[in-house]
Order: C-alpha cells, then structure tokens, then sequence
DNA sequence: AATGTTTTGTTGTAAATACAGCAAAATAAC
DNA sequence: GTTATTTTGCTGTATTTACAACAAAACATT
C-alpha cells in the first residue's frame, strides 16, 4: 500500500503557501481567499457550512470570516424566516477579489496537471474523489470527539 | 480541466486535523508530528532540508523543531566537520512517539484508500508524484520572492 | 406544550505560523 | 587568497489557528 497521506500533504502545504503569499498583493491574509471565492459560489451560505465543506474548524472559520466582512468583503445578512443563521454575501468588491483568486487558482491548477494527460487527470479527480469521502467521514467524527481505532 | 487544488486541500487539512487531535494525547501540539517522524527516518537532517522537505517555511519548522528539543523528543547536534549546521537526532523517547505517529498515519492511509483497488491506488501515487514534481518547482519559486504569471 | 438535543454564533485564550531581518559559517566566483 | 553569494540558525513580532465554553435559537422527542 502506498503512501498518499504524505504526499498529499506536501502539495497541499506548497499550494496553500503559494496562494497566500500571492494574495498578499490583495491585502489578503493567510487563509481568507479560501472562504471568499467559496462565498461568491454559494452566496446565502452560512459559517458553519462552508467550514464544514472546506473541512476547516468552526472557529478558525468563523474568525476569518468576520475580517473579511470588516475589510469590506463580505457580509452578514439575517436570514429570511431564521433569527439564528446569519447568511454570508460577497460584497461588489469582495467579488472583484474573487476573481483574481479564481484566476490565481486556475493557474496553479494547471501548474499542477502539467504533465498529467487529459483523461490521466480525470482520473487523479476520480480517485481524490473517492479518497475525499472516506477522508470526510473520519475527521467529521473525530471533530465531534470521537477516537479511532488506530 | 479538473479541479485537483480544492480535493487535494480538503483531504490534507482534514488529515491534518485529525492527526493534530489524535496526538494530543502524545503531548504533541499542532504540527510536531510532521517533524518527529522525519527526523527518525533520517536522523542526522538539518531542519532548513527538513522544512524544504515538507514544504514548510523555514522559521515555522525551526521552532517546532525546537519545541521538540525542550520537550526531550530531539536532540541537536553539531556536524562533524562543520561548525555551522546542527544534525537532528531523535531520543529514545521520541522514536517510542514516533512509532505511534507511524501506526496512526498508516491507519490514516489505509483509510484514504479503502475505496481504491491496489492498482488505483498505484496510479494514484503514480499522478501525485508528477503534480508534487511541479508543484514543488512553484513553491521553491514563490519562496525565494519570485512572482507568477498568473 | 414541555423537555432534551443539536445547531449556530461568539468570545477568551494559549499556541502555532510566517514574515522580516540579523549574524556567522560555508560555499562559490573571481 | 579575497570577495561575493548562499546557507543555516535564530529572534522579534503580528497574525492566524484551534481548543474550550457559553448563550440563544432551532429542531426533535415525548
């Protein structure tokens, strides 16, 4: 059985790494271009949702999300028949933002598939599907308290 | 093109997550296992080829690394013939850790890949290799202060 | 309807993270 | 051999990250 886990991990890092250091230029801080393109995707979405989607914990999400509504970026909006949930909207420049990043993101992107072919692509996305699901359900329970049996 | 970006960063951060959970339970905090376990399969590794490795900045893996020294899991030693560079070794008490940290990430692996056969799970580590070759390249880039074209 | 459970937002807090920048040693270039 | 450049370790500092814990609202159960 081979290890992914690692390998993963390290393209992960040097990703992340890369990005951040780019949006810097967006007066980005480290992580915020993460919840901003998700939002412009999913306007209406709440915290809670998009930290679970991004697999990212509540608070760390929470915090950044509330700096970008500080920096203009984002906002809060009051759900339509919800007094608790607080939807989440990109705002027009939050928007102007988003699309740098997507740009940014597409690119590394292809960076990444350089030497991959079309359907060999496909493939890796297939299979990081797969993966993701089983990945998914573990840190969900872990996250809720629960220990596995390693 | 698919997107392989946002699959490869959810699956790594929510591994990483759990794996920062589970090892709490070693005394370890965020981050630290990376280290422990790189420094027994190579003993001797200076921390900048460490956090080059891993892809990590320089200054995060050093005071992690540091953090490990205090907590008597690593010692540092000068070279032999080189009064510059301080060669990581680990303690007993680390490699005991570090055989945990070992078991877990397999488990973790093993759980990444239930739902691949022997060989999607070759071709898998086959394609990760080429995106890591690429990816590696840009991050080296980004971090030396140099910008992309995007 | 009343009670128990889950979801959501939020804060306090301790710690990790990553930038810039420094000095000393090592290596490369001349 | 001397000078320039790179490598390595380290520190100061601002910020993010993630834990625990709380309250209020929503939802589920009886």
């Amino acid at each position: 059985m081979p290890d992914v886990l690692r390998q993963i991990g390290t393209i992960a890092r040097a990703l992340d790494s890369i990005s951040n250091r780019e949006f810097q230029q967006l007066a980005l801080s480290k992580g915020q271009y993460l919840y901003l393109v998700r939002i412009c995707e999913q306007p209406g979405i709440i915290a809670d949702r998009l930290a679970a989607q991004l697999q990212v914990d509540r608070t760390t999400a929470a915090r950044a999300i509330q700096k970008l509504v500080t920096q203009g970026l984002v906002e809060k909006r009051a759900a339509i028949n919800n007094r608790k949930n607080k939807a989440l909207f990109p705002t027009v420049l939050g928007q102007r933002r988003a699309q740098v990043i997507e740009r940014e993101n597409q690119y590394s992107n292809q960076v990444a598939l350089t030497d991959l072919t079309a359907t060999e692509a496909e493939q890796l996305t297939h299979l990081l599907t797969k993966v993701s699901q089983r990945v998914t359900a573990d840190w969900q329970t872990v996250k809720a308290g629960q220990s596995r049996p390693y």
